[in-house]
RNA sequence: CGGGGUGUAGCGCAGUUUGGUCAGCGCAUCCGCUUUGGGAGCGGAGGGUCGCAGGUUCGAGUCCUGUCACCCCGACCA
């Protein structure tokens, strides 16, 4: 069966509503936020908030059918929620609040807070709920296809990262873990479906569910030096956000011949460059010198909980490593932290900058001891997993110029836990075992994962079971940014003359050029043009008059359809011209080209 | 929120240091003629309260004060 319609869109570039520019926008960056605006896409009307032309409009039609269809093939049933929604179902599961200054929010006459969904979540559950109460309802998946508004900080990127944007986003309802598996990995394979489809490469890599508070979490990236996710892989197949790599933990260390700890003065030594280059002048190691990697660094964060408490927590890493904030706050999450202020450390004499050691924090500090007569670290220490029992480590001595050496781990400090925090290096080893990881940049594009029973729990989503009994619904959120993705898809597929978009996206399949004077070319390519629309193929015919050859060719690379038919200087020798958008060019017989361009454009659709 | 930068015609820019033919250039748009296989040529035309508000001055894109907006780099997310 063909991929066509019955009958073809025809789109005169004469009467089309668009404007090409010759120049790249100025506030442009990114090579798809330039092209999709000199193109005649999109154009910009506030920040991070983008209006949609005919052929901006016609890519995103096609990345949504395909996305529905393949939600569809799941089961899923598609539902269409209000973007402008009420405040009382977000204050309910405290996200009026927690969402904090993203959220768009407004008032009505009766000054009744509104808001602007960043995301659906309560909606969904409420709806559920409202209508399903019998595990012999489940499982349900339901999905939309909306626009969501993020008041971002920082907008960037064109469609990137934008304060309006199209969002699939689909939740499941089972009242069992296994059901909950099964959805998650029904969604998985749709979405492998749905980014091959498209044309655009992707890799899956786990992810943090962080403050969501799910099990599972998985995240679909499109490779791009421009995209804002780093990621680590290994040639052994292990991918993962760097968020959420997990620190290989080495074996304990013997420390029976361990000398025992010693302070020793150790002047303007604050840094660990300098503690090092020190240590190497008036301690020196017998066996090969020190570095960094042997000195215990310890970083002083302000951490804020949701409930607005701050508390003091220091990280410790092996020196030669940085403490990654974005790893350290998705460990943290949904508290917050950042680097601890002088004020901060006003409060805690005991913290001496440059020379903090284990030896004040977590269990060898002092304690406080909370209500509920549990006992906990004044200032809570957490360890980089690398620091295993038996490892030996020079570190600051809590009194300002001294450092201590021989400081063994397990023997002379423990920690009240471990964090994965320090920054992830391009050659560190996945936990899988499948080697050494190499680090890139991703575009987002889609994320699943196993939500749980938190939405369902705030809001009172439970169902009856077999035995008559009220079980809460676990929950699963799948998210594709529809608009992001086509951003990933300009940016994968275009050069230096413009877009070059798959087939299946395409605003259209060809892009017929009429050049030459005289009428003969224009009936000649009026007549293919339309040939190809009786025959399901959508056309961009270049019909303007009394434009150039030049002019017409190099919109037709920036508006980047995949197959040209030119109909010119050939036309005497009674042939056109097919050329791919990135290509060699072939002639055709007139009189077969209808036949023959439609038959290539099932190829490319195939 | 921290750092950097920019606001002059639909788009891209010059002019601001050194107040006074400074309201300009290229692209785009409109009219006429020519041109038609790689962003054409000639001639003509329309279009800007120079981000905004005060101030200095005989005179302000230009100097002063304030203010707003936008972009880029870092902390958040589809």
């Amino acid at each position: 069966m063909s991929a066509l319609a019955r009958r073809g869109d025809l789109l005169r570039l004469s009467t089309l509503f668009v404007r090409t520019l010759r120049e790249d926008p100025a506030d442009a960056e990114v090579a798809s936020h330039k092209l999709l605006i000199r193109a005649g896409y999109i154009r910009r009307t506030a920040p991070g908030i983008y209006t949609w032309l005919p052929l901006g409009l016609r890519v995103l039609a096609k990345i949504e059918a395909i996305v529905r269809e393949e939600m569809q093939a799941i089961g899923a049933q598609e539902v269409h929620f209000p973007a402008l929604l009420p405040r009382e179902p977000y204050e309910a599961t405290g996200r009026w609040t927690e969402y904090g200054p993203n959220l768009f929010r407004l008032q009505d006459r009766k000054r009744a807070d509104y808001l602007l969904a960043p995301t659906h979540e309560e909606m969904f559950t409420l709806l559920v709920k409202d209508l399903y109460s019998s595990y012999k309802d489940l499982p349900l998946t339901l999905f939309q296809i909306q626009t969501k508004y993020r008041d971002e900080a920082r907008p960037r990127a064109g469609l990137i990262r934008g304060r309006e944007f199209v969002m699939k986003d689909s939740y499941s309802f089972d009242h069992t873990d296994a059901g909950l598996d099964a959805a998650y990995q029904r969604h998985r394979d749709a979405y492998e479906r749905i980014f091959t489809r498209l044309g655009l490469e992707y890799v899956i890599v786990s992810a943090m569910s962080g403050a969501m508070g799910g099990s599972r979490s998985e995240e679909f990236l499109s490779p791009s030096p421009i995209g804002e996710d780093t990621f680590v892989r290994t040639a052994g197949g292990y991918a993962a956000n760097v968020e959420a790599v997990v620190t290989p933990v080495p074996d304990a260390v013997a420390y029976d011949d361990a000398p025992a700890a010693h302070v020793e003065p150790t002047p303007d030594a604050g840094t660990i460059d300098a503690l090092v280059a020190l240590a190497n002048a008036n301690h020196p190691r017998p066996d090969r010198a020190w570095t960094a990697a042997d000195t215990l660094k310890n970083v002083v964060f302000a951490v804020t909980q949701p409930d607005g408490t701050r508390g003091l927590l220091v990280v410790g890493v092996p020196g030669d490593r940085e403490v990654d904030l974005k790893r350290l706050e998705a460990a943290l999450a949904p508290a917050e932290a950042e680097p601890a202020g002088d004020a901060d450390f006003a409060k805690h004499p005991e913290l001496v900058k440059g020379y903090i050691g284990p030896l004040v924090l977590g269990p060898q500090g002092a304690q406080v001891t909370a209500e509920d007569g549990t006992t906990s670290s004044a200032i809570r220490y957490l360890l980089d997993p690398r620091v295993v029992p038996g490892t030996r480590w020079i570190t600051g001595a809590n009194v300002a110029d001294h450092h201590v050496f021989d400081l063994v781990a397990g023997r002379d400090f423990a920690a009240d836990g471990t964090i994965e925090a320090a920054e992830v290096r391009a050659g560190d080893l996945a936990p899988d075992g499948s080697g050494p990881v190499e680090l890139a940049r991703g575009i987002e594009m889609g994320h699943i994962f196993q939500l749980g029973r938190k939405y369902a729990e705030a809001l009172g989503l439970k169902v009856l079971d077999e035995n008559g009994k009220a079980v809460t619904v676990t929950m699963g959120s799948y998210g594709i940014g529809v608009t992001r993705a086509l951003a990933a898809l300009a940016e994968a597929n275009h050069d230096e003359r413009g877009l070059a978009w798959p087939a299946q996206v395409a605003p259209a399949h060809v892009h017929v050029v009429a050049t030459g004077k005289g009428t003969e070319v224009f009936e000649a390519a009026a007549s293919i043009a339309e040939g190809l629309v009786a025959h399901g193929v959508e056309v961009v015919y270049d019909d303007r008059p009394k434009v150039s050859p030049g002019v017409k060719f190099a919109d037709a690379e920036l508006l980047g359809v995949p197959l040209l038919v030119v109909v010119g200087r050939g036309l005497a020798d009674g042939v056109v011209e097919v050329r791919p958008r990135a290509g060699e060019a072939e002639t055709l017989p007139v009189a077969d080209a209808v036949a023959a361009v439609t038959a290539r454009v099932e190829g490319l659709l195939a």
